[in-house]
DNA sequence: TTGAAAGCGCTAACAT
DNA sequence: ATGTTAGCGCTTTCAA
């Protein structure tokens, strides 16, 4: 792999000329650079970003830790943020943190910390908050109080909660139950849950909450969700997550239980995949894209200046789809 | 961040001597290995891996290719993959290339040769072939044909066909339709177009095959199956992918037309999320834990050395799941 | 068993 | 407008 020495030589100009029109400063004759674009261009050169960034520069890479990207909602957001990374001149490290591996996030962020990002994305939490305090490099949260300096970008977890439970109540429900994740504290779960108990209370109405952890299995799921409807049949059942709500939908047609006669269902997130494929399942829409520019914009500010004020939260409003077919279209 | 010859001194030693009892090679006395240990500990010292690669090590980063995380197969592919390559100690740079985007894949191509992965495990292709052949990294290919000394590793897409339109056809069903991705030379697809085709064949009846391009907008793609399944209803569709398959029937229900009496729908791919979530749905699953470990295998090969006899072709086999739900359970 | 010193490929003062 | 040179943090001969 030709380097930049090889292409000075070629050139017949120093390395530091060469250097000097890649990176376009100070001042170079016309002549020059055309002598040395050409000499790039013959030995196909390519600048090794390694020595440019051990340099002092940049890395131009970008930490992204989430609890994986087979989960729709992750997957888009991950994805969406990669795009738009990549359209600042920033890749993208991949760090699946499913729930409960605290060592392997820990390792990551140890290795993200080595010198080899310019700055971190984060959306899993098994690590303990402290240890993210310590995380020098620029970094933003998605949906998790990560530490006080950290800002937190989420979507309106309370009002979409509230938006969703009150659709359900709208219906002529009042046998309405939630099923949540893992109530953590700091968790996003925890607004949601509260958008669905005040609502509740507001109308004298009593609340019932299953709570089902992200991390559980799908058959375990399946198995508890089943027991549930067994056992009784709400009116109306807000899950926290689309999946978890299409798998509500699912085993409630196993059972002969009529949808939406019987049984209303809305869920959360509102990806691309479920509105798409899944058309007829009721939910609150998160803003993805808007949730991954202002996460890359907060970050960029925090790359420029390490100390950028920026503010604790930043709440996206969400938005309800497809509530009509609750009532049977 | 503290470096190698702070350690150094602190531990009163020189800087090839922590070199040493850092990468473990050379002798050393128990005792000053103690005294570096201890100082790197003081220091909370981490090495910086950019400096190390530089040197001419490895950089201990894979670039993965692929259309993209929010489609659930490559989503749980990718995942897949990065959980196993990060128990082999390397790290992933995620690099989406969505279908069309044939600058972007060549500027990540581009990227990673620059010096900055030690392989690359690409499953799109949008660029032209010769590009591909090109690369000089570790590379492997999912399911698509790269060059000529680039192992493509796939799900048997073939049998996986057959025993898909085979299952149809054992339902009574003769009036049996595919659907298939873009039908691109060197795309997976063609594979499975070929199978459903020969049975077809075989049995004396008409083929018929509907093609929807990967990046079809899910709109444009709901419409032309609607449209489709307006004029036409045919006993059986084959559909090479579960996500088209899903929808045929989500289409077919607000149609009105009876599932499976009417018409059989069988899917391809069997991810974790279908089977889960749609469990009715009758598939074929790929394989998707062996083709990554094979992948890595393979991959781990070629970095060893460069020039690893393998073989051009890996053909995984697959399962059908669900089959008899096309009998109405 | 340990250390001095020469790079890896690049950037950026500091000359000229 | 262009060149010389000293590092960035680390590994690795070569010597002691």
């Amino acid at each position: 792999m030709a380097k930049l020495s090889d292409v000075a030589a070629l050139a017949g100009v120093s390395v530091t000329t060469v250097s000097r029109v890649i990176n376009n400063y100070g001042s170079l004759s016309e002549k020059t650079k055309q002598k040395v674009f050409a000499a790039m261009r013959d030995l196909n050169y390519q600048p090794n970003s390694l020595a440019r960034s051990l340099q002092g520069k940049q890395t131009k890479l970008i930490g992204l830790i989430f609890p994986g990207v087979s989960h729709p909602f992750f997957g888009e957001l991950v994805q969406d943020l990669e795009d738009q990374l990549f359209k600042h001149g920033y890749r993208v490290i991949l760090c699946n943190a499913s729930a409960g591996d605290a060592e392997k996030e820990r390792d990551y962020v140890r290795m993200l910390q080595a010198n080899q990002v310019d700055g971190i994305i984060a959306g899993a939490h098994n690590m303990p908050v402290p240890e993210y305090q310590k995380i020098n490099a620029p970094l933003i949260s998605f949906d998790r109080y990560l530490g006080d300096n950290i800002p937190i970008v989420s979507s309106d977890n309370y009002a979409g909660a509230r938006l969703a439970t009150s659709a359900l109540l709208d219906t002529g429900a009042r046998d309405v139950w939630v099923l949540t994740g893992a109530n953590r504290p700091g968790n996003p779960t925890n607004d949601r849950l509260r958008g669905y108990q005040d609502v509740m209370a507001e109308k004298g109405l009593t609340p019932h909450a299953v709570e089902i952890p992200f991390s559980t299995a799908p058959e375990v799921k399946w198995a508890t969700i089943k027991r549930m409807l067994s056992s009784h049949v709400p009116e109306g059942v807000f899950a926290t997550d689309d999946m978890t709500a299409i798998m509500v939908m699912q085993i409630a047609r196993t059972l002969g239980i009529q949808i939406p006669q019987q049984l209303r269902v809305i869920g959360y997130d509102g990806t691309v995949l479920t509105r798409n494929y899944y058309p007829e399942l009721a939910t609150i829409v998160q803003p993805i894209t808007a949730i991954s520019s202002l996460m890359i914009d907060l970050l960029m500010q925090r790359i420029k200046d390490a100390d950028a004020q920026l503010e604790a939260r930043y709440v996206l409003p969400v938005r309800p789809y497809a509530a009509r077919s609750l009532l049977g279209e």
